[in-house]
DNA sequence: AGGGGCTTGTGATATGTTTCACGTGGCAAA
DNA sequence: TTTGCCACGTGAAACATATCACAAGCCCCT
């Protein structure tokens, strides 16, 4: 009722709202009826404040004094989100690691599904994967302008992510998902995320070596071989 | 020479490194021998400030007037980030994912290496991809600390990969890059990180819906079938 | 040898995010 | 109906991160 005007939510917010979202749906398979924001923070590895601010950044879903309704709040969460809107998403690149996530169930388990591939490659081109026929790249602009799709996945070689950027963005796609490591350049009215594995990675072996010894400005190389087996 | 006390860089500096890093390289191979900060922000996306405050936490590898020394930049983002350590990976589940993991070249490319992989499937158990042979669950740990394995890539369903990381962290495993959607619970002395592809395309999808309308809270389930194709 | 112009490294500042702490409203039981 | 407790929603404080702006240092040119 206060329709307050509601400020933006961080990024980070949005990332845990889809986190809160499937605990809800684990929840409610185990036919909970009710969570407070305790017990939610508990199972998403969030605070309670987090939670409750996360939430008040679109509204208020609960109820003082009890909790949250899991089915109500999933369908907001879900709502918010624009799960089951059931965007249809394109693939590009079906190497290794777009074969896999045209295999992936983890996608149209949320409701996204790929619905067209498109490959440079040849050999590659009308190829089926689950029931998906691998296109040649002349098609793509073609096909996403017929079939409205908005959101796309790059799964191409860092040397050709730009131009196949360039491609879809052409063809009218709005967002992208972006496995090439690289920094893409995109227009501004074009959402990007991108999932950066050797980043990840180097972040990881970063950590690692802090632990071994605080990193300060040196010149030497050192070895720093030292086994790593903890007690 | 100062010897300052170096504050502790926040994790997304770590991350813009690894950007650098790879900007770096890739200068290097065009034959360039300096670059400032502001011609590096440029190729990363960043800010000039930014790169140089990141670089800052670290040491002061520059030179005033001049700018960066390509080389020696990057060497010195090398020795920080660990990479070129050749820390040996294992991975655990290859299915669809598991299996392009193994046959990303991304990895090696930055010095790291999957050298063992696991799988709970009896089919799949003996296969060899990439030099690599598929072992069964129960030889974890025992390959983990013979060879010395600090780092291990998670691909199993979200199902078993709670048991699956307290197996790795049992063994001996300092890292873990998990690509199971759910948060994972690790032990503080573990270093945990994470690619959820749902979160990602969730995060997307949250960004077209805004932009067609922006959301308040409302219980009517909207149609919003509004089409986007863009001007 | 000295001056001008350029770019780093870094205090200080601004912005953004998380946490705290408590007022508010709601439920249940007497 | 009143009492007591509970958990949300939210200002305000604390903390973290990014940006600004400039002194310090370096190089080149004259």
């Amino acid at each position: 009722m206060p329709a307050l005007p509601r400020g933006k939510a961080p990024q980070m917010a949005i990332r845990r709202l889809s986190m809160y979202y499937r605990t809800l749906a684990a929840l409610r398979e185990q036919g909970v009826e009710s969570v407070s924001s305790e017990r939610l923070s508990a199972l998403t590895g969030s605070t309670a404040a987090q939670v409750r601010r996360d939430l008040a950044y679109f509204g208020s879903f609960g109820r003082r004094g009890v909790g949250y309704e899991v089915e109500s709040l999933q369908s907001h969460m879900q709502s918010i989100l624009g799960i089951g809107e059931g965007w249809p998403m394109a693939l590009v690149g079906v190497g290794n690691l777009g074969s896999a996530l045209l295999a992936y169930d983890g996608f149209p388990r949320q409701g996204f599904r790929i619905v067209e591939a498109f490959d440079s490659d040849p050999r590659r081109v009308g190829t089926v994967i689950r029931d998906v026929v691998v296109k040649p790249m002349e098609q793509i602009k073609e096909t996403i302008q017929e079939r409205q799709i908005v959101m796309a996945v790059l799964a191409v070689p860092a040397k050709a992510a730009q131009a196949v950027t360039q491609q879809l963005v052409d063809a009218g796609v709005r967002c992208l998902l972006n496995f090439a490591p690289i920094q893409l350049k995109v227009p501004s009215h074009i959402y990007l995320a991108s999932v950066d594995l050797s980043i990840e990675v180097e972040y990881l072996s970063y950590l690692l070596r802090e632990s071994v010894a605080d990193y300060t400005a040196s010149d030497t190389v050192r070895p720093v071989a030292t086994t790593l087996t903890p007690g």
